[in-house]
DNA sequence: CTTCGACCCTTCAAGTAAATCGGTCGAAAA
DNA sequence: TTTTCGACCGATTTACTTGAAGGGTCGAAG
């Protein structure tokens, strides 16, 4: 890592950036071994050769900085689905790599996680904060896809409310299928084959 | 209710029943009322006017005596369920009906057992075994609702793999959507758009 | 601007004693 | 034989106390 002994003048952000990244790889990698409750304040700043009150200064509480690590691994994942769903074709396509895509990276992600997670269980409003965030995102994601869909005549023209009805419906069923396809690690070769027909289901439908 | 004075022979299966019922109805209103770790079984004995021990006589553990009362309460909304899908004429409304019902009587009990909820979720595990048998029984009216559509022609024909699928993706898709709406009581309205817009695009799609 | 040590105060952990409660058993009642 | 109950057991929970831990603040120092 570049390090400068130079007085002169650095871009203030530049500096405290940097000190902020430090304070985070090192709370995630904690937070992933030890759990949220098990790792303290003074276990992070010792990570980083700091004294516990100095990451007041970059960071106003615990939570803040749990929630920052948080954000990063949900970005991730947004950011590794809406690639998957840029490079499909179709809308239909799209709709499936939407869905197997997030739940091959929530798989990984909940692998690092499972302390946190099972602490999460126990907290249940903390959890439901942090979906809230995950949810604005991915809706997007799915106006998007629709929006394609629309645009490219592969799916009929839907009203605004019709649209936002859809995505509600889209995001909690998925919801409810991760729930049960993570819980139970079933064979991937079943949850593929399920995801690839919800996506047709939602694009075709299972009329006649 | 009526009251056996004589000692002539009594069918034994009616007695039994009899204060088995007698049983299940107190253990029913004291577990509504207080929670299942509140209500002891001195309680539900005291209930009914027999001493604790005698419980043991027609159940072998608090958790049958709960989950007695929990297959109950199941019963009856699948039942209640199942009458709405009956009387629906086609396929999708069938389906409708079956979302639209189910969420009506969950939250409904879901009222009745607000104690009982909040102890399940630091449970888990015991909220699991109860979902598995509610899962069967609705696994069986969707398969039933598949086929009469099938057989109507209102549905394509489908494979029992893509059968099996479906219903597992409708299952755990209304789950979360369940999830999702009982938790916050959004308007009644907007869910019935959403629940009946549900089944339209299972049965039709959103393709052009 | 950045770091830190000392400090405050709430919360948690450990320990312990008492009570509670689920469950068993054998005897008594019917 | 069928049904009821009181006495009892053992594991869990509760209540309480205490000491430590840890999140967060502040002012001084570099």
């Amino acid at each position: 890592m570049a390090r400068t002994t130079l007085s002169m003048p650095i871009s203030p952000q530049t500096k405290e950036d940097a000190i902020r990244e430090n304070v985070m790889r090192a709370a995630q990698h904690l937070f992933q071994q030890h759990g949220l409750n098990n790792v303290t304040l003074e276990d992070v700043a010792r990570a980083i050769g700091k004294g516990k009150s100095t990451l007041y200064y970059y960071y106003k509480s615990k939570e803040e900085i749990f929630m920052a690590v948080m954000d990063r691994e949900i970005s991730e994942v947004v950011t590794e689905v809406a690639l998957a769903v840029k490079r499909a074709g179709t809308a239909e396509e799209k709709l499936q790599a939407f869905c197997a895509t997030k739940l091959r990276a929530l798989r990984k992600k909940l692998a690092l996680y499972s302390l946190v997670c099972s602490e999460m269980f126990s907290n249940a409003e903390f959890g439901c904060t942090m979906r809230q965030r995950y949810l604005q995102r991915e809706s997007k994601l799915l106006k998007d896809i629709l929006a394609f869909g629309i645009e490219t005549g592969e799916i009929r023209t839907l009203s605004s409310q019709e649209q936002e009805a859809l995505v509600f419906i889209m995001l909690s069923g998925l919801n409810g299928l991760e729930l049960e396809m993570v819980h139970n690690s079933n064979s991937p070769s079943k949850q593929d084959f399920a995801i690839s027909m919800l996506a047709r289901v939602l694009i075709h439908g299972i009329g006649a």
